[in-house]
DNA sequence: TGCGAAATCGTACAATGTACGATAGATTGG
DNA sequence: CCAATCTATCGTACATTGTACGATTTCGCA
């Protein structure tokens, strides 16, 4: 076992005054700067060295703050579900008949804006912790959802499998826009994007049968 | 300029007497290598050097028949675009109600069984023959969702335009489906995959308004 | 103030794509 | 049938990548 030395009983905040306390802002630092790169110059220009020299460090002083590229990669990945979830709920609560246009919205620009973050957030082997991140949004509109649903005669087993459903229907949809958009394979369809959003969350919005 | 010596007028076949003329045979030979490659080992196991080895040839003789990394690529995607187009059409002309399920099924089955190349044909520039082909798929969707609803009453610019809508959703939806399931996001959703497919086909099948 | 731990980073190594040029072999003109 | 030319092959080399290692510097704390 280890010795642990004192052993307070009490773990400090940043356990093993992680370094100097400034640790988890320089980690966010790195984040930042790799979420940049890869916004302008995309995956393959995040390299370890790059991102060094943005911030005027040596290469191998990531590895203190990041677990190796993959690590860094964990950690756009994660900021990439935060900024997503928050980034849907902004303006739009899913709760009025309109909500379901500004929630969906939200997400294709946000795919559409962050390109190369949500190719990778949907490429890159998920930790735990962005498992969680991902359902808690999924969660948020199943609950939505279920609530709008329960006001329509569903109730039960019945509500809930009619409810998840419907939400990944949603979901699938969404996301199958965002790529296709993202990839640029949708001059097959002409007409802007937004009258196909649009004609698309008519026939797929949760409150359809 | 190129002095091209006996310019007869007529370039032959393969123009130059390419490669002892078995160049097109062994470009489809190297391109059926770093498939298998792909296919058991991921994109970062094809390297040149694999597949060369995987040929018993050097590295650099690749670059007579492909034009580098870059081409080797391509040659995937094209040939991808192919089968899935011919997958797609396997026992399923679209003509019959339970075609559209049977479409469906080809192309989530087509995704399914070949992910990293899916992913590959959907992330890599595509060339101007991947756009022929891919415009040539869904063109061949586009005619079939025609044919139904000009039996419903729909004519001339509300038949393209309707058509091209149902076609879109369906593809949306599909390609949306695949690359969940591909990347292992689906958990959310409980319940298995064949469910989902029925459920979501009924839900965005072309004839349903 | 001094000691131990932690952060920094120079160096080095393996793997990658690929440019270059030598070599061997095929093709062709006479 | 031979020599000249052209072409496929591939060994070598170089730039770029991630990162393991270890020396050195810097910091926290007693």
């Amino acid at each position: 076992m280890t010795p642990t030395p004192p052993t307070t009983g009490i773990p400090k905040p940043t356990s093993k005054r992680w370094h100097r306390a400034g640790g988890e802002h320089r980690k966010e630092l790195i984040t930042q700067t790799a979420l940049r790169l890869l916004h302008q110059k995309g995956l393959d220009a995040v390299t370890m060295r790059a991102v060094a020299g943005k911030l005027g460090v040596g290469a191998m002083t990531l590895y203190t703050y990041v677990d190796g590229q993959n690590g860094l990669h964990r950690e756009m990945v994660r900021t990439g579900f935060e900024m997503l979830n928050q980034g849907c709920a902004e303006n739009s609560t899913l709760d009025t008949d309109e909500g379901w246009r500004g929630g969906a919205r939200n997400y294709l620009r946000f795919a559409m804006e962050n390109p190369n973050l949500y190719k990778l957030m949907f490429d890159h082997f998920m930790s735990d912790e962005d498992k969680d991140l991902l359902h808690g949004g999924f969660q948020h509109l199943f609950d939505k959802v279920k609530g709008r649903l329960s006001c329509e005669g569903y109730e039960g087993e019945n509500l809930d499998r009619e409810s998840r459903a419907r939400a990944g229907r949603f979901w699938i949809a969404l996301h199958g826009l965002a790529m296709l958009a993202i990839a640029g394979r949708l001059v097959v369809l002409e007409g802007g994007l937004d009258e196909l959003i649009d004609d698309l969350l008519i026939h797929v919005a949760p409150d359809r049968a």
